[in-house]
RNA sequence: GCCGGGGUGGUGGAAUGGCAGACACGCAGGUCUCAAAAACCUGUGAGUAUAACAACUCAUGAGAGUUCGACUCUCUCCCUCGGCACCA
């Protein structure tokens, strides 16, 4: 070796350069059209926040990346994109923080993230990539909106809803989060870090130390606070009228999904998004009430009912009492004048009280008499009616039934009042005595006690009954309540997409909507899917007379749009409704956004009378920008060098192999559509989301409603992909551990299966989930706030991007995270400089100039090769099953272990085995490998056979990509193992008595099977002896080619 | 309170019923060197024991159980992390 051979791996000389050269080249970019073998390998993208892309970004971007170069070396058309999910409140307060306006932010924060993604080594198409914030995007956010508003999914509505003092806007119900509180002196201190809370917060340096003003409490009785998931200020109830989207219209879809076998999806997330969905299945009981000041008990008339949902209608002959909230509207219709005074002072108390002290204080129960009694129909008992604030309006009828005997609150309740506590419930213990100690509240198992004709039953079974009999008698019907609340989607805020809608006087005077318009009445398909009904509508039913039937679905649908009149959507060829560049775009805190203060903006024509109308002065929430960002990826052509040369290079073709879809059919015109629909049939759904799992209830569950509603309008048609072989990721490895996907899936292709058919569910965006694991810091998520921001620059000057890509993923399982600590990667860069070395020795000298191999590496068959075969072969096998799983972790131990192999026998290891190994590790370090097999490869890629003519003819990746002057190991395939070579001469059999471990027997293959060669060794073993003699071997317990177990 | 994940050397972790601690980090000693760095080699769970080897015992949060055999399966408990929460 002499001196001039580059033996010192220096990442700086060769990994800007690989980096230049695929983007150049187009080493990662797909044909959207006609790749072959599509895989959409999708990972979140990131918001640009306040410290650039982190070790945490970096570590979740590299698992993704590994898995879609190994797809890409089993021959998939890996198409990996990425982009910036840069609108939104996030963003905007750290422009204000920093005094700059969002859009100067965005354009420097933009910058600044795509160089430092560039450099992180991933296979991005650089030709595709997505900002929320680009007009050419958000247009079609907008056009999101507008086609939820023309199918009944979005609706405006006045509600109680979350607003952040701190952000000054509304937020989902999904951003509010709980945090818990210790009472300090006379202020509290929000907790920072102690919970997960932290994990999705940014807090601010102020806000991190700003002391909240809180309610009095008890002395050392902690609290949660519900606050912002941004800034950690504590949210306040506001009454305003909102924009929603009825997501609840598909709740039953979006939770039946998942239990579907082929919802690859984690088991956390499933059950995250099962919780969050809350579905519960209970009875509404209507109770007549009487007012026993006006009416005699003996007329048993009522004008007024109570509706109380529950879901144990079993003990309901142990209800005592009614509570209602205070926001119940039956209040004052029921409330006797000798107690008008208490209910309004109670309820103006409570109105007072945010909702933490409700809960708080809650736990001594507080609440007044209202003067009326609801009747208990099943024994016309006559139960008190209480308004009492632990009952929450929005929850179930925001009324209960009192069953004090049997649920600890009511049990509370009714101590504190003084109201009666029946038991109507023995439990395992047999105790039938009265119920006076809290212990005694039996409120899961039993069988039931004085309940008529329920005597005797368990509980479950006394459940239906009772809801069969309410049913019967018509004093109940079976209703179905989810947790999950319809989605708030307008912001008061300025750095989002402005909610295209337009409001017109003139028009609602005269009763009109667009829901009255030609327009909408051409629309086929039910506008309004059936659905819990909202909120407004529970609290009606209220008051509604039983005896009077409800509404047809028809009847609702009309009433649903009354909300409506006045309102028209922005025609979609007038979008996008362009954010316009203002001084005042800080949050004004009035209730309104900053863009209501604009006319310029708000003034402007109606759509339908043309006459003067106001647009919708607020903007989206983010999360409908992410929810459906992964669709335009394939679709967002930047026309760079590269595509426009493909594009001459294949207009010809395309046009000789286009063919007619049905959705084109569908669709009149592309311009129509956010995407193409030949791309999105061609790429959908996703193959492969991987992204953190503490996004469980929110992105993903926003994602998948949206691409049910999309998929229910006809907007997104799939291919379906049947291959012959399936299995649930669509591929099969076979036995040598190369993909086997079937030349002919793309001619399967356009025959149309039922869906039953797929390994996979079309009806969901993601062919899988996976959750990686979120890299902390100090345990605590990085924010430039903690100071705890770790950025991979630094490491990569100092070490090389191959370097801390392979260093994060070693870490441990993709799934874990952790704390990052730099401590290893030092270690990890000896590692990959000893691979550097030992390979290098490999790049003959002569060759690297007169690109012909050496001698010397023809002479593989003369050297004794066979262990370092065999060593390969397993070390090939065993890191395809790891990266398969995504076992990182021990893929590359593998991958050490072979090193170390290697460093003992040196010369044993040749050439086609280096470059064997090299493509093992590519996915990992993808640089270093590209320069190594560049240098190792040379004079094979000479021999690289011009494409075939037929291949040509079909398009396919080989003719376009630039394999005729750049050949990448990334496009290698991948190495096969050979299962021949695997089988070892010998076997070592472990030898224990009693179960411990004694000796170990080395022995030849083919007497690992026999139990009489291997006892007749084992007795004969001196160690074995001394275990053996003086005992009687009671039984020998044979386990072919692994132990053999005497036991004595 | 309810639901879910986890608890293995000084550290990250490996092993899914069969040799506990793979692979690394760290640490200690050594080779090379005038010296250092780099590189390479050796050792490294705790203990008993020994001049040294050999050998043995104990160890996967605690305790029980199933089994010839348990980090792995079952039960009880403890701790920890995450989610939900006066949800009727």
């Amino acid at each position: 070796m002499t001196k001039d051979i580059p033996m010192r791996f220096k990442p700086s000389e060769f990994e800007a350069k690989w980096q230049k050269k695929w983007e150049e080249a187009g080493t990662y970019v797909n044909d959207m059209k006609k790749s072959p073998r599509p895989y959409y390998n999708l990972m979140m993208f990131p918001y640009p926040s306040a410290e650039g892309l982190h070790v945490g970004n970096m570590y979740a971007f590299t698992g993704v990346d590994i898995h879609g170069r190994f797809m890409r070396m089993q021959g998939f058309d890996v198409f990996e994109p990425i982009g910036l999910d840069g609108f939104g409140i996030h963003s905007e307060n750290y422009a204000m923080k920093v005094g700059r306006k969002p859009q100067e932010h965005a354009k420097i924060s933009q910058e600044n993230f795509y160089r430092q993604l560039r450099a992180t080594g991933n296979g991005f198409d650089w030709t595709r990539t997505v900002e929320t914030y680009d007009p050419d995007y958000y247009r079609w956010t907008q056009w999101l909106f507008v086609a939820m508003f023309k199918h009944g999914l979005a609706y405006r509505a006045k509600a109680q809803v979350n607003w952040c003092p701190g952000c000054k806007t509304v937020l989902a119900d999904e951003q509010v989060v709980g945090k818990k509180v210790e009472q300090v002196g006379k202020v509290d201190k929000v907790e920072q870090g102690s919970t997960g809370v932290i994990a999705r917060n940014e807090v601010t340096k102020q806000s991190q130390e700003k002391e909240i003003a809180a309610p009095s409490l008890p002395t050392g009785l902690a609290m949660t606070k519900d606050v912002c998931e941004r800034c950690s200020t504590p949210v306040v109830k506001k009454e305003l009228e909102q924009w929603f989207f009825r997501i609840t219209a598909y709740a039953e879809r979006l939770l039946q999904n998942t239990y579907k076998p082929i919802f690859n999806w984690p088991d956390k997330v499933k059950l995250g998004q099962r919780n969050w969905i809350g579905k519960k299945e209970g009875i509404n009981i209507n109770y007549p009430i009487i007012q026993l000041s006006n009416n005699p008990i003996s007329t048993n008339k009522y004008i007024y009912n109570v509706v109380v949902f529950t879901t144990r209608p079993d003990t309901n002959f142990g209800a005592t009492f009614i509570v209602v909230a205070p926001e119940h509207p039956i209040i004052e219709k029921i409330t006797t004048p000798e107690y008008i005074e208490a209910v309004k002072a109670y309820i103006k108390t409570s109105q007072n009280k945010s909702k933490e002290e409700r809960v708080t204080e809650g736990r001594k129960k507080t609440g007044v008499f209202t003067g009326s009694y609801a009747i208990n129909q099943l024994n016309n008992y006559k139960m008190p009616i209480w308004v009492a604030d632990f009952v929450l309006m929005d929850v179930g009828t925001g009324a209960v039934v009192g069953v004090p005997g049997h649920d600890k609150r009511d049990f509370e309740f009714a101590v504190v009042m003084n109201l009666p506590i029946k038991r109507v419930v023995v439990g395992k213990d047999g105790d039938t005595s009265k119920i006076t100690r809290p212990e005694q509240v039996q409120e899961l198992e039993g069988k039931m006690i004085n309940s008529g004709f329920l005597n005797g039953l368990e509980i479950q079974t006394a459940i239906s009954k009772m809801m069969d009999y309410l049913e019967e008698k018509g004093w109940g019907k079976r209703v179905t309540t989810y947790h999950l609340r319809d989605w708030l989607i307008s912001r008061q805020r300025y750095w989002g997409a402005p909610i295209p809608m337009i409001y017109c006087q003139h028009c609602a005077d005269k009763g009109e909507s667009w829901f009255s318009s030609e327009e909408a009445k051409k629309m086929s398909f039910p506008r309004r899917p059936k659905a819990d009904p909202p909120l407004a509508e529970k609290r009606e039913s209220i008051q509604i007379d039983p005896r009077v039937k409800p509404e047809d679905d028809n009847q609702r649908a009309e009433n649903d749009n009354k909300w409506a009149v006045g309102w028209w959507p922005v025609p979609e060829d007038q979008l996008p409704v362009t954010l316009p560049d203002v001084d005042d775009w800080r949050p004004t805190g009035t209730g309104r956004g900053p863009l209501a203060g604009h006319p310029e903006f708000y003034k402007t024509t109606c759509p339908n009378c043309g006459g003067a109308a106001q647009r919708e002065t607020d903007v989206c929430d983010t999360f409908l920008d992410s929810s459906w960002y992964y669709l335009r990826y394939p679709s967002v052509n930047k026309k760079s060098n590269v595509i426009a040369r493909r594009n001459e290079m294949t207009t010809k073709q395309s046009q000789e192999v286009e063919i007619a879809s049905p959705v084109r059919q569908l669709v009149r015109n592309d311009n129509q559509l956010p995407w193409d629909p030949d791309i999105t049939q061609h790429w959908f759904p996703v193959d492969s989301y991987i992204g953190g799992a503490e996004h469980t209830v929110l992105h993903l569950l926003y994602t998948r409603f949206t691409w049910m509603a999309l998929r229910d309008w006809g907007f997104i048609k799939i291919k379906y992909q049947i291959s012959n072989i399936k299995d649930k990721e669509g591929y099969k490895l076979t036995d040598s551990g190369v993909a086997n996907a079937p030349q002919n899936d793309v001619i399967l292709a356009n025959e149309v299966r039922p869906e039953s058919d797929l390994p996979w569910d079309p009806s969901e965006p993601f062919k899988r989930f996976f959750a990686h694991g979120l890299i902390i810091k100090d345990g605590a998520k990085m924010s430039k706030s903690k100071g705890n921001v770790v950025v991979p620059d630094e490491y990569i000057k100092l070490y090389g991007t191959d370097t801390l890509r392979t260093y994060l993923m070693f870490l441990g399982p993709f799934d874990g995270g952790g704390d990052f600590r730099d401590s290893g990667i030092a270690g990890m860069y000896r590692w990959l400089s000893r691979v550097w070395r030992l390979a290098m020795e490999k790049v003959p000298q002569v060759a690297r100039v007169s690109k012909v191999p050496r001698d010397e590496e023809k002479t593989r068959d003369t050297l004794d090769t066979r262990g370092t075969l065999q060593m390969l072969h397993k070390t090939i096998k065993g890191v395809t099953e790891d990266i398969k799983h995504l076992h990182y972790n021990t893929a590359i131990s593998k991958l050490m272990e072979f090193v170390n192999w290697w460093m003992e026998n040196t010369d044993q290891v040749d050439t086609t085995m280096v470059i064997d190994f090299l493509k093992l590790l590519a996915p990992f370090a993808p640089h270093m490998t590209e320069e190594l097999w560049q240098n190792l490869s040379v004079s094979r890629v000479a021999q690289v056979p011009q494409v075939p003519p037929e291949e040509k003819a079909r398009g396919t990746r080989d003719t376009l990509d630039t394999r005729v002057t750049f050949s990448s190991i990334h496009h290698e395939p991948w190495p096969k193992y050979d299962e021949k070579l695997l089988v070892e001469d010998q076997v070592t059999i472990i030898v224990q008595v009693n179960g411990k471990m004694r000796d170990s027997l080395v022995l030849s293959t083919q007497n690992a099977n026999s139990q009489t060669v291997i006892e007749q060794v084992a007795r004969a073993s001196a160690k074995t002896q001394k275990w053996l003699s003086g005992n009687s071997i009671k039984k020998v317990v044979f386990v072919p080619a692994k132990l053999i177990n005497f036991v004595v």
